[in-house]
DNA sequence: TGTCGGCAATTACATAAATTAACATTTGAT
DNA sequence: ATCAAATGTTAATTTATGTAATTGCCGACA
């Protein structure tokens, strides 16, 4: 009702957040994202065939990386929120069909290859708090597989809800315990390795035990504890994430 | 019986394959990788709670990163072959007990970060490289998310084999459709995100499809058309690779 | 030379998850 | 406001995979 601020650049929170930036950095960052663009929900970012050129960055909404096999089947490779950035990278031994679409409508950046090449060249630190994004990239596709590979389908529901509510909480999304999750049920399906009938069980069996519910689109955590007991979310970790958040 | 040359060195050949490296660069990388150690089978590389200090460099031999889940199950991240390097990351928001074992005896060298940094001040070519292995690392990882959450068990076995195979070839490993592959069922089962009896029952199955057969630690490929096939692995990237190979 | 331990192979049985199909609810377009 | 399409919910049934237990093989080693 009030928001009228000038809109935050997530992407530059957030390499701010990976690397101290000079304000020279900043306003580099902000030149090269000025050209940012409105796109509707469910519009192809990238496609199969596309040149492996330019930088995609996500300043507003929700965006996912997949891949569709022979078949037809959809696998989910990562959910992208504000301020994650991505790129057809050179593949040289990777998927064939394998692209980025909108979930939601979104505000998207696109930074061709010459013009981030001298950000980095003239801001290492811009170049280093890319790398360490890239290394957290990393990070959760091991977690996903790990997740995937070996967790119950409960665990590994719970778990991305976790993941994904901690993601949000650190870029000021969503409340106390409470999240807008703009994921079809078919699209966590996708992302978990499972099928929409199942995932519906299973945020039945989340809601019958009072760790979470999904309310119109509304993510609502009603026990942490719970939540993180089923998820066997490493308290540790847990304890690193909320450090990092605050 | 026979070859008596001065061992071939992985990472520098895997390197110059991904950005041409000068006699310097070379040079430098045979200076960092000089203090390289014969490690036994089973032998922890790393493990959780290592400070993320120096890369390893696999000169020789098969090793492997893995995640243990608080219930004790494991999942295999990533094989690694001669050539193949690893660190454990900043792993800011990642999992917390992860690790990196030998599987055969290995031949392996550490590299501390500033000799790394330094070789890459040098030798940005060098940087390059290896920037372009962690990209191929990274499709490797969405590949594998892609096998466990959406291929049935008897593609997901085909299908790595398949990538094995090829990997193995591009370092000169194996022969024609042959490969010795040290890992047992317990080992595949890990990676594959099943377990030990069904990872027989499937080896089984594409025995006697006539697709492939393991025998006293040897892959064979019996039908490469017929492996292919059932992995739908796909023609054109299938061609890619073996172009990459040549 | 014997025996011990790990691995492969196989079976019977238990269970989680996929499939199919019906129906309800929400959302979005007109 | 109405309707069509997409999404969510549930139950019945089948299938794939996990679990547990057993056997035999081979290689390491005393």
């Amino acid at each position: 009702m009030w928001d009228s601020d000038p809109v935050e650049n997530q992407f530059i929170t957030k390499l701010g957040r990976l690397a101290s930036l000079s304000d020279a950095a900043v306003s580099a960052l902000e030149h090269a994202t000025a050209n940012a663009a409105a796109v509707g929900a469910r519009r192809y970012l990238i496609r199969e065939g596309d040149q492996p050129g330019p930088l995609l960055v996500i300043l507003d909404g929700w965006a996912c990386r997949y891949k569709i096999l022979p078949n037809g089947a959809r696998q989910m490779l990562a959910f992208l929120m504000p301020g994650d950035s991505c790129d057809l990278h050179v593949d040289l031994l990777t998927e064939m069909d394998h692209g980025i679409q909108t979930i939601t409508p979104c505000t998207v950046a696109k930074i061709d290859r010459p013009t981030i090449e001298t950000v980095f060249e003239q801001h290492p630190s811009v170049m280093k708090a890319m790398y360490l994004a890239q290394l957290i990239d990393e990070g959760t596709l091991r977690a996903w597989i790990t997740s995937i590979g070996r967790r119950s389908s409960i665990e590994r529901v719970a778990h991305l809800m976790c993941e994904l509510y901690l993601r949000a909480r650190n870029i000021g999304l969503g409340g106390d315990m409470h999240l807008v999750l703009p994921l079809s049920q078919i699209v966590l399906a996708d992302a978990l390795g499972m099928t929409p009938v199942h995932i519906n069980r299973v945020l039945k069996q989340l809601r019958l035990a009072g760790a979470m519910t999904i309310v119109r689109g509304s993510l609502i955590i009603v026990s942490p504890q719970i939540l993180v007991q089923i998820a066997g979310f490493d308290e540790n970790y847990l304890h690193r994430r909320l450090q990092n958040a605050a």
